[in-house]
DNA sequence: GATTGGGTATGGTCTGACCATACTGTGGTC
DNA sequence: GACCACAGTATGGTCAGACCATACCCAATC
């Protein structure tokens, strides 16, 4: 059967190419996020392989945030570029939680890293503290402890978004969401949490009053509280 | 998932739904690195889908990094757990970097805090600085920007290691791998690198020294050097 | 003008087939 | 008994073709 020809070599499965082609696409021709790809069928007969091959591809892309899929017809339709790093770092950081192929102590020394550096950053740049008051406001009407996280969670990321990284707040949303169940148990265990929104109040006067040594302290310190028997220094 | 019974409309779809059980067997099942899960085929009857529903969970969970497939027979084929969430992340920043949904500052502003971060904790755990020592030794080897860059990378994710941080030791290989073609222009467009190797030799001194804001200090200054137009302090 | 209904392009799913790969077991050979 | 050649087989990889649900588009109708 071989030997009488040369037969090239497949290094790489089908889906790969395509997703080298798409790669190479997006940047020769300058695509950016709402830009539309062609259709999967369409795709399938320019790169010349099946559909299978092209949809796996997608699922791919889709799953590394960069494209959404749209079923029906019309211009909203298809597969658009996006820009949705938050929930691939999630599904990563939780899938490898489960995994335990991470420990939640390097999920809380990431953050810890993570927020001390925003909220320093953000009150260097003496950034606006109104997202972060509204979180607040929201801690302090909640009536369970799924809500008190869910309005801690918006507090923690508002800090890394008054960073102005991106990157650094995609990290922090998925830091955060990977660790909801956590952080849940976290608070049911504290019972009082009265000392946790102090702690917020501190965090954002120290934002507010641009302080970002006091602003790191206080985050440092919050953690601690929070998660006293994680915490490392 | 909620168990309200029959949903006229269906809201997830097949393969998301794999994506899930596979998940739920994970955890249930306390599987962990190195387990096989069911072949396609297998997988495909047990929930009652197709296998390209099937393939399409798996394409998914490779790309996080959780499963690689290996073709064939025995022990070693078929879908097994892994743990490689660094080309998942890698693949993540290259492709938001290309859709300039991120850019190269905030990479290096994230490199910023990472490093400086794992500088001062390998300082403070007095880590091994071998891996650090050879990956010196590498960049007075070099003879290429490229081969520069190769070892200068491998000292930046060594420190990243001696943090002990798995995760952020997995960011810091990402964040280094998207930015390889940066950083060789940037090696390139500065010429003499001397610079750069005694900031190493600093960073190296600091941690063996067991100082670090000595170490913190010298990472920071050493990405001034390194990336004079886009550092932040 | 507003409404309605068919046409159609899209992704989502399924079936069944075939290929390349790589182990497994069997049988023969030395 | 040790070794080797070869058929068997389970695996992922790919393809082709079909059908469905969705949601837009547009023309016919009221």
């Amino acid at each position: 059967m071989d030997g009488t020809g040369w037969r090239p070599i497949k290094r790489t499965r089908t889906f790969e190419d395509v997703l080298a082609q798409i790669e190479r696409r997006i940047a020769e021709d300058g695509l950016t996020v709402g830009d539309r790809l062609p259709a999967e069928r369409q795709l399938a007969e320019q790169l010349g392989v099946s559909r299978s091959s092209v949809r796996e591809a997608m699922r791919v892309l889709e799953t590394l945030g960069v494209v959404s899929s749209q079923v029906g017809r019309g211009p909203d339709a298809g597969a658009v570029l996006t820009s949705r790093p938050d929930s691939a770092l999630s599904d990563l950081l939780r899938l490898h939680l489960g995994l335990a192929s991470l420990e939640m102590r390097e999920v809380i020394d990431t953050r810890h890293m993570i927020e001390q550096w925003a909220a320093a950053g953000a009150a260097a740049a003496r950034a606006d503290t109104s997202a972060l008051a509204a979180a607040l406001a929201g801690m302090d009407a909640a009536g369970s402890a799924e809500e008190f996280v869910e309005h801690d969670t918006a507090f923690h990321c508002a800090l890394a978004d008054a960073s102005g990284n991106r990157l650094v707040a995609a990290i922090m949303r998925s830091l955060r969401d990977s660790m909801r169940r956590y952080s849940v148990e976290a608070v049911q265990r504290l019972g009082d949490t009265s000392i946790l929104r102090s702690d917020h109040v501190r965090i954002l006067e120290a934002v507010g009053a641009g302080d970002p040594d006091e602003a790191a302290r206080a985050v440092s310190e919050h953690l601690a509280h929070a998660y006293p028997s994680l915490f490392t220094a």
